[in-house]
RNA sequence: GGUGAGGUGGCUGAGUGGUUUAAAGCACGCGCUUGGAGAGCGCGAGUCGCCGCAAGACGACCGUGGGUUCAAAUCCCACCCUCACCGCCA
């Protein structure tokens, strides 16, 4: 949610920036116009109330019954003429809400203007360090002669776009999750195992609802939504909630299974386990003050890149664009890994992180914030991919592939696979 | 699922129809005191809206939504949530 004195003050940039996100600009004007109306019938209101509080109080100064009835008759009227406005009042009031909720967050100046990812900018490349001596194969084809990953008998069970994750690349997952709490532990961050349904507020509260409303499961017997993230839960768990200053930032690490409907995304990655309906990650969140939160950004990157460079994976960092942001982000990067086995062995760079500062849109619509000294102010939200597990294993199983079509576990995870050092 | 208790400001907690302008304590802010800190003392202070250059005025808010009443934190109804005990259960 924006600040409404903001859009007053402001409504030129406002537009721009909304714009520039590819939302339309005229719903300022219509905020704008709600606003107004609901300040006037406010008054009005506000005006009539005071002095029927004022008759109210006469009343028991006085002593006539005759005095007392008239009073009394007099203030019925303007209950009911009260009445009639108030309902006018309410109407506009949630009108006004459901159109500001609308708006998303703005972008920090030094975001690059643009269409969608391909405008996307690239700032920092870690380019592979050596060459396979072999046509390095796609991911599936090596998981599939392995055992590693069952699509056809998950379409089985479930249906398209899902998959069985077996084997060694089940003990995989446990270890990646091992290793990367164990890391964020050190970091100060405090482990969540979170619930997978959310209620609506929540949903709504967290801001990705308005601009793909498909994109979430939703059950409806219990009015409940699937979390998409994580981050859901672990925004959600400080709704209508003040912190103090001195738990700032607080941290969190956060494992779950995430539920996209991929709705919008017909032909897209068809194949094998880069887009699924369900799929594991670990998500970081921090709450910040508002002079923190560009610092706490750059903290949550560096630790995905120590992630990256902990695996020793090649990646590229990429300031996403305007029309390319999140609803409640003003700013992010995303990670892409590079994955060699792709283009028949040419390779090519996908999304495996992101990585979002929201400011204070999340914490304005969840009313999340932090005393300081006698005032209270909205803090800011951040949230970073620390490990999704598919897209993750993915770039493992391409980067540590072997001529032999076998896979070597990264150094870094033997302490978690108890032994295990090559998959074949 | 059953029974009982409860939901009040940053926190604890008093308040059963009209000077509630929500007591008190803790925490917080400013000042006095001190070499400095602490303790102590004094003063200030809820949130949101709205009018105003300002001082300040006005209105709303006591889990949420209705109702009764001239008047509701307070009485009534529904719902949500928390706690305790019982039942069921991986």
């Amino acid at each position: 949610m924006l600040d409404i004195k903001y859009i007053r003050e402001n409504p030129q940039k406002v537009k721009l920036a909304i714009a520039s996100k590819g939302v339309d600009e005229n719903l300022v004007d219509a905020v704008l116009a709600l606003d107004e109306k609901k300040r006037q019938i406010l008054l009005e209101i506000e005006t009539i109330r005071a002095k029927k509080n004022q008759a109210e109080k006469k009343i028991l100064e006085e002593p006539e019954e005759i005095k007392k009835k008239a009073i009394i008759g007099a203030l019925k009227e303007v209950k009911e003429f009260l009445d009639k406005k108030e309902e006018e009042l309410k109407k506009i009031i949630l009108e006004y809400e459901k159109t500001l909720g609308l708006l998303p967050n703005l972008p920090q100046p030094d975001v690059p203007l643009g269409q969608d990812e391909n405008d996307n900018v690239v700032v920092k490349t870690i380019a592979p360090k050596s060459k396979f001596s072999f046509i390095p194969q796609d991911y599936l084809t090596l998981a599939e002669k392995l055992d590693l990953i069952d699509v056809a008998r998950a379409a089985k069970t479930s249906g398209s776009r899902f998959g069985i994750l077996k084997r060694e690349a089940a003990i995989l997952e446990v270890a990646l999750v091992s290793y990367v709490f164990n890391k964020l532990l050190k970091k100060g961050f405090i482990p969540v195992i979170p619930p997978a349904l959310i209620k609506k507020d929540i949903f709504w509260g967290t801001g990705y609802s308005e601009r793909n409303p498909q994109e979430t499961y939703y059950i409806p017997t219990d009015d409940l939504y699937l979390i998409g993230t994580a981050e859901h839960v672990m925004i959600g768990m400080y709704y209508n909630e003040i912190l103090k200053e001195t738990d700032l930032p607080l941290r969190f690490v956060g494992w779950s299974s995430c539920f996209r409907r991929e709705a919008g995304s017909y032909g897209q990655d068809t194949k094998g386990i880069m887009r699924v309906h369900q799929f594991d990650k670990v998500e970081m969140v921090s709450f910040t003050t508002a002079e923190q939160s560009d610092a706490e950004h750059k903290f949550l990157l560096s630790l995905e890149e120590e992630i990256m460079q902990d695996f020793k994976l090649p990646y590229e960092v990429r300031l996403i664009c305007t029309g390319d942001l999140s609803q409640p982000a003003a700013k992010s990067f995303d990670i892409y890994t590079f994955l060699p086995g792709q283009n028949q062995g040419a390779g090519e760079y996908r999304e495996t992180h992101s990585c979002s500062n929201c400011t204070d849109y999340q914490a304005r619509r969840l009313n999340i914030k932090v005393k300081r000294g006698n005032k209270t102010e909205f803090v800011h939200t951040l949230n970073g991919t620390a490990i999704a597990i598919g897209r993750f294993l993915i770039a493992l199983i391409e980067n540590y592939q072997t001529k032999e079509g076998y896979i070597k576990v990264p150094p870094i995870l033997w302490k978690y696979t108890h032994g295990l050092k090559i998959i074949k």
